[in-house]
DNA sequence: CTAGAACCTGACACCAGTGTCAGATTCAAG
DNA sequence: CTTGAATCTGACACTGGTGTCAGGTTCTAG
């Protein structure tokens, strides 16, 4: 698929596709012309891409990441280095940590909204 | 209490400290020299605006959410307007789609740090 | 063949909180 | 008083994913 389908379709913009492609995130076929062709595994993979960016990871982590995940593109998971193990679990711990922070900050929220309608 | 001390009770920078008071966070009182002097309540406080910059809300929402917390300074908290609540709802719904994303990731760094480690 | 939509690359800007440095001033203990 | 630690202001840089624009090329329906 194309780069506009694959954008529609992820709610991503095309811009930032293109960009993770340069991070090599991504590695999309090119049609004879030298427009990218996403296959249709392509579409779980920016989801996965975008939660974990959200979710605080820089793109060489996430590139390092990818092919240790299976389901990724049916392809066969490579195993994670210790190196990148001992990343992943600070990762995780970091993850776990703003997980905390959010709770917190929405209960702050919700007090806030509670007290202002009515009671 | 100094900047120096609030900053090491908080864990956050002096930096980070006098950018708050710029941003109109904290109003610490200055000594005769101009030194900054905070009441013990801005420890709290600090730690409160820390949570909600990670948690994505920007320095003015932050302002104009503090005064409408209790427990800020034991001063009577103010009504949110609104308008207010209606932004507060809106970052609460955010907050709240940044948690499940972060729940996935997490569970994705899992997977892929229990399959690394033996089977 | 042709027109318009879609796509290409490359470049510049932005955001907003934080790090860091420089040079001057204040504080507090001896 | 002296001296060293702490603080002050102001300025510059960075980060890194994303928006946007320009100028050119490819694709596809009619």
């Amino acid at each position: 698929m194309r780069i506009g389908e694959l954008a529609r379709r992820t709610g991503v913009s095309e811009r930032s596709l293109r960009y993770y492609e340069t991070q090599e995130l991504l590695r999309p076929e090119r049609t004879p012309g030298g427009h990218r062709d996403y296959p249709e595994s392509a579409v779980d993979r920016v989801v996965r891409i975008q939660e974990l960016f959200a979710s605080g990871l820089h793109s060489s982590k996430i590139a390092q990441l990818l092919p240790c995940m299976r389901d990724t593109d049916g392809g066969p998971s490579v195993r994670a280095t210790p190196k990148l193990v001992a990343d992943l679990t600070a990762e995780r711990d970091r993850i776990d940590r703003m997980i905390s922070d959010l709770v917190r900050s929405r209960d702050t929220l919700d007090e806030v909204i509670q007290v202002a309608q009515g009671r």
